[in-house]
DNA sequence: ATTATATATTGCTATATCGCGATTTAACGA
DNA sequence: TCGTTAAATCGCGATATAGCAATATATAAT
């Protein structure tokens, strides 16, 4: 992970609702039991934008950036577009910020 | 640490210059070797300074948002003003995002 | 083909952040 | 007291970020 990564990270990292949406995504069997979709699938967009309550292009926009700092994946499936965790990218992020900070 | 507290440190964070200040910062006598007084105050603002190559008000406003955040500690000697890391907070800040994120 | 649904993209305004030079404040030394 | 040094604060312009409504695009259903 460079530099500019790393930063693009952290930067992804510093607004509330994006670390909300994170959170979200952990435990998807609370937060979206009301998917029609299997939650295997990942999360559909709409049902993020309705918990933030903030519009859809403003989320659509926090999840691009969460997708550009690799915190998260993009499955797309018919007209829906379904989000999931990258563990593997947070758990590197973290243990590379334990070290580095 | 609240999660506004939580918010704050994690912006602090979002700005490269600031996370190189809290790097320097980690091994003093590696990076302020030349600093005149005893590396046990801290490190004087105008050795950081010249450090980043920036202005030593854009310095001094980095320094303070360290500080707001609770990163860094200030220790005024003179009309001198040394800053050292505050690890209990920054381990603290570690741990906590590692159960949160 | 047309309509509906899901979501990305665009264009815009408002606010926040960054960086600088200039000024102010504080402490020190002559 | 006056000049010097250290560093915070102020005022400003430039850039980045966040939010929204409107539009565009893609898929699906009728």
């Amino acid at each position: 992970m460079s530099s500019t990564e790393l930063d693009e990270m952290i930067k992804a990292l510093s607004h509330p609702v994006r670390r909300d949406i994170l959170n979200w995504l952990k435990q998807p069997e609370l937060y979206f039991s009301d998917q029609e979709h299997p939650l295997s699938f990942g999360v559909c967009a709409g049902l993020i934008d309705q918990k933030t309550g903030l519009s859809q292009s403003t989320v659509s926009a926090h999840l691009a950036t969460l997708q550009r700092a690799g915190f998260i994946s993009r499955k797309k499936v018919g007209q829906w577009n379904f989000f999931a965790r990258n563990e593997e990218v947070i758990t590197q992020f973290l243990s590379r910020l334990n070290e580095q900070l």
